[in-house]
DNA sequence: AACGGAATCAACCGCACGCTT
DNA sequence: GAAGCGTGCGGTTGATTCCGT
């Protein structure tokens, strides 16, 4: 036996919010709440929505305190290593973006970080060979604000996604922080960072080793 | 100015989970 | 324990905007 339908598609609207639909749904949930159930809100509210829908479109853009706009870098920090530690939660990752929504995480992650992730990857992978002559030391990090958030996140959220992840997570873990803060000065950064001169707080590991992160937050990040 | 491809993001879809009966 | 139902979630789609030619 099929699943019912949580309401019958051919008679809702779908499609983009118009501002009358927003203010009607905005205005009945401060006034009464969602009641605890949604299917049956459009109907009490006068919206000829989907039940589901209006929840989407309280959570994602109605509801108080929603940040809209670019995200920081220490908001990159913090999604770049979730995601490295606990995959794709997208709502377990926007807990700790305050005002953020899973979605727009989702979609920041999907269009803009990922590829600027793998952007310096290239860099870093294409640097370090143009240095073949360079023996033992290079890389990487001042600890990043994402490691801190990497060991203050719960341990729940780490463990539910570590029973189906590979082991070598924790290792990329560091790996992903590190190139993820380096972006915006990604010349002089990876200069430095091959020709060895850096401060104390870098922690020295060969090019090899360096070499072969890259291919691995390459793998991680389905390349 | 016109066009086409790429990027963005709001919204939809369908599945899994948990609660209730 | 099974079935029904609502909710939450992640993946995906499609309309719109942006940008280069």
């Amino acid at each position: 036996m099929g699943r019912a339908p949580c309401c019958d598609k051919s008679k809702v609207k779908k499609g983009p919010w118009s501002p009358q639909e927003d203010a009607l749904l905005k205005s009945f949930i401060e006034r009464f709440g969602n009641g605890g159930n949604w299917i049956s809100l459009p109907k009490k509210a006068g919206l000829n929505r989907c039940g589901k829908s209006c929840r989407l479109r309280w959570l994602n853009y109605l509801r108080p305190n929603i940040k809209h706009g670019d995200f920081t870098e220490e908001e990159d920090y913090v999604i770049s290593s979730l995601y490295n530690t606990i995959g794709s939660r997208w709502s377990v990752i926007a807990k700790y973006l305050p005002g953020r929504t899973d979605n727009d995480v989702k979609n920041y992650w999907n269009t803009k970080l990922k590829k600027k992730l793998l952007r310096t990857c290239e860099i870093t992978n294409k640097d370090a060979m143009n240095y073949p002559n360079y023996k033992d030391s290079v890389v990487t990090t001042s600890i990043s604000p994402a490691l801190e958030v990497s060991s203050s996140i719960s341990q729940q959220d780490v463990s539910s996604h570590n029973s189906g992840a590979s082991s070598s997570n924790s290792d990329l873990n560091s790996s992903i922080s590190i190139v993820s803060s380096v972006d915006d000065h990604e010349d002089g950064f990876w200069m430095n960072l091959l020709s060895g001169s850096f401060d104390d707080d870098v922690v020295l590991v060969s090019r090899s080793q360096l070499v072969e992160k890259i291919n691995e937050i390459a793998l991680f990040l389905d390349v």
